[in-house]
DNA sequence: GTTTTTGCAAACCATTTGCAGGGTC
DNA sequence: GACCCTGCAAATGGTTTGCAAAAAC
């Protein structure tokens, strides 16, 4: 009855032992519709009673963005969140509702780096680009009577 | 005999008052050629025996961010770094060799935004472009080890 | 004179590390 | 069975806060 996620997919695949913790953060990362923070997985697995260690949450966190399928991102408020996402070149649309991201790809940002480095005479090794905004649901829920607030 | 510089003229006009640990604050930031971290200038007001305290250090930065005239950058370290910048909306290209930077405008990224707003339904209200790589001096000065290669 | 700001130290919070025991391949 | 991984607790590093004294307007 070994479930088998991406997640630890990714983790066998890159020659990591796949233990019962990591499973265990792999769950608490899959409850969760938007971005985390380690201390957000931390909280939830000792509410679940999950025995997983503060330090072996971080560990996790931190063996799985070494795979690719866990990205940090940086809140506006400076808080380091993770997402879960696949281990391709791309960058995120952040919800401030309801803290859900989206993938979007390189599109035509390729250019416009092409063209900063131009301008510049900076050798571009690497870029980042967050987006922040509302998602489509939050949209709707902000503008009827209701707060916007998680839904699982 | 008070020197006015531009950080200094940003708290006045905003209604901050202009202190003397305030106004060792801003020395120190000018005297940055890149980019710094709290820390440094805690460091750099020791060294120089500036009495400046911690606390006012933290202080003050968060003060000339809120007025617009330092901004706070994410190292891809996940180190939380600050430049000294102007008040309007444009992005950074950072050296990963001297840590200076230079600002980009907004250039054609107005249009990929507004592209992927369209795609994803997202109401962006907000986007940061962080981008990465040599400047043009650490580019001559790196390869005369490193072998050639560079993208132009 | 009133209001803001400062320095200090302690508090706080997030993240890391040393290490002995336990689990995985 | 060898090596990796885990939990714990302590250490660390960065940032914030309470408060009385000092400075700015």
């Amino acid at each position: 009855m070994v479930e088998t996620t991406p997640l630890i997919a990714a983790l066998e695949d890159a020659g990591y032992r796949v233990t019962g913790p990591r499973r265990n953060v792999v769950g608490l990362i899959a409850g969760r519709s938007g971005h985390f923070t380690a201390a957000d997985l931390v909280t939830e697995s000792n509410r679940r009673r999950l025995g997983v260690g503060r330090a072996t949450v971080f560990r996790t966190i931190e063996v799985l963005s070494d795979v690719g399928v866990v990205e940090r991102i940086d809140l506006p408020s400076g808080e380091h969140a993770y997402i879960a996402c696949q281990p391709v070149h791309h960058h995120h649309v952040v919800c401030s509702g309801c803290g859900r991201t989206r993938d979007v790809d390189d599109a035509g940002l390729r250019h416009v780096v092409r063209d900063i480095a131009r301008q510049t005479g900076y050798r571009v090794d690497d870029h980042r680009l967050e987006l922040f905004g509302l998602c489509p649901e939050c949209q709707t829920a902000a503008s009827g009577a209701n707060r916007p607030g998680p839904s699982r």
